[in-house]
DNA sequence: CTATGGCACGGATT
DNA sequence: AATCCGTGCCATAG
């Protein structure tokens, strides 16, 4: 690319220097976790830049915006539903956890490394952080922090009440966003309590067999020693179904939820790693609420808004010193850093928005609704070059309202949606289909696809070939 | 003989 | 320019 193409995508921006440039491409291809770290090594040594930390909403706590009202809170009245917000968030806290204390602090991880690998509590920390109000963090905090290698809770509640000065009830919210997070009742105090965790979760997605939540609820003890017959008498049911109901335990739920990911053995087939990337934007329904507007929050991990240094202008200004050159250098340099962050987050904004637009069914419905997306007609639609888009998008993740955190990448993925209908077509299969009758099968459904094609992708959902599926699936039949 | 997986090619994408 | 992805051909396992 040229440098005269390169400013034309620019223009918006006064003067432009080649360094500023590169030094926003630079930035762009960052992740906010790597961006903190930059503007961090920026303010250390620079001080002509000034982070300015005090725009609070009054009403819900978040960090305002760069620029306008809060989006959150001043905008949730009179929204259209099909309207999407963009905002860019200062949500320094996110990165800000320090794992083992029971408060917040502004220590980095030593190794930039390791802030990818999270222990137990960071990992659930970052889930439940945006549904946390302001006073629910601390108590957040001290619950994870108290928890042992199975992942239950080895403190007592009343504990918590009493450090914290704050209600049961309020504890016991917190404590119920955190159960809901992966792995699924983390931080229960016992086995049941995990379970029906598990179990509430499983039911707002699949049907739940009848007893089994009862089963858990109230005889769980009966039950945990076998003794179904009495079960079956206290439920009003027969011995066969409670036999189900255990069965349908042991088979779907986890007793120790950390135990699955952490502790002594990981997943063995997981191709998706268990590592945890922070995301690098929030899509979530406003308030939380399916069917409100989407909001779309870009996380800048800077604390609070850069800006200069009001006060290193004015002493520039005073004291025409012998310092002043060297001064002055150090103030371009702040302001430029400054100018590029607002340019980054200004493509990435844009960015966002015209995916959200032609994804939101896919965000909103999963995968088989993911429309085909190319960088490529992003740049043409945006007037920037393709290459800025794959800048903006790569090593880049989003976390969408089920809380999956995924690649940014992912919505422009084609065979995605393919896959999904694969995958649905399998697992309504009265008979193992080789994948000829699955090509049809997808061709009935207006997916033109080669037959090798079909193969490959079975092989990437992991599917077993047919006559392997034949013994796996239908062994009686 | 059929179903599947390996390899390599070419076009699209980054 | 490098990489990814869908596809065709062919070997081979069942």
């Amino acid at each position: 690319m040229s440098l005269k193409q390169m400013q034309g995508q620019y223009q918006a921006q006064a003067p432009l220097t080649s360094a500023h440039i590169a030094q926003t491409m630079t930035l762009l291809f960052m992740t906010s976790a790597e961006l903190l770290q930059t503007i961090d090594v920026e303010l250390g040594k620079n001080p002509a830049l000034e982070a300015i930390n005090e725009h609070r909403c009054p009403s819900c706590g978040r960090r305002l915006p760069e620029f306008g009202p809060c989006p959150v809170c001043s905008q949730s009245k009179t929204m259209d539903p099909d309207e999407t917000i963009v905002f860019i968030s200062p949500r320094d806290d996110f990165y800000s956890y320090n794992g083992n204390g029971s408060s917040y602090s502004n220590d980095l991880p030593d190794d930039p490394y390791s802030a990818a690998n999270l222990d137990l509590p960071s990992y659930v920390l970052r889930q439940v952080a945006p549904e946390l109000d302001v006073d629910e963090r601390e108590i957040a905090a001290m619950i994870l922090t108290n928890l042992d290698e199975d992942g239950f809770l080895s403190i007592e509640i009343s504990d918590i009440c009493r450090f914290h000065h704050v209600s049961l009830e309020k504890v016991e919210a917190v404590l119920k966003k955190i159960k809901r997070c992966d792995p699924i009742g983390v931080a229960s105090r016992n086995i049941r309590e995990a379970l029906l965790a598990q179990v509430e979760h499983l039911s707002e997605s699949t049907p739940v067999p009848e007893f089994v939540r009862r089963a858990i609820a109230d005889h769980f003890d009966l039950l945990s020693k076998h003794q179904y017959s009495d079960v079956a008498k206290l439920l009003d049911t027969t011995v066969q179904k409670v036999k189900l109901v255990s069965h349908y335990i042991s088979e779907n739920l986890n007793p120790f939820p950390a135990r699955a990911s952490w502790g002594t053995f990981r997943e063995p087939n997981d191709n998706t790693p268990e590592v945890y990337q922070h995301p690098d934007v929030l899509i979530y329904y406003l308030n939380n609420k399916p069917g409100n507007p989407l909001v779309i929050e870009i996380i800048t991990p800077s604390r609070g808004t850069l800006r200069i240094n009001p006060l290193f202008k004015k002493a520039l200004k005073a004291q025409p010193g012998e310092n002043q050159e060297e001064w002055k250098k150090d103030l371009d340099k702040a302001s430029l850093l400054i100018k590029c962050i607002q340019q980054r987050n200004n493509t990435i904004r844009q960015l966002m928005e015209k995916i959200v637009s032609v994804q939101k069914s896919f965000i909103i419905h999963g995968d088989t609704e993911m429309q085909p997306l190319t960088r490529a007609e992003i740049a043409i639609e945006l007037g920037v070059h393709e290459s800025t888009i794959s800048r903006a998008v790569a090593n880049k993740t989003v976390q969408l309202p089920n809380r999956k955190i995924i690649p940014l990448s992912t919505f422009f993925d084609r065979s995605l949606s393919v896959r999904a209908v694969l995958r649905e077509i399998v697992e309504n299969e009265s008979h193992a289909m080789n994948d000829t009758e699955l090509l049809n099968s997808l061709q009935k459904k207006g997916i033109q696809v080669a037959r090798r094609t079909v193969a490959k992708y079975r092989a990437m959902e992991g599917i077993l070939p047919a006559h392997l599926r034949r013994v796996q699936k239908f062994a009686t039949a």
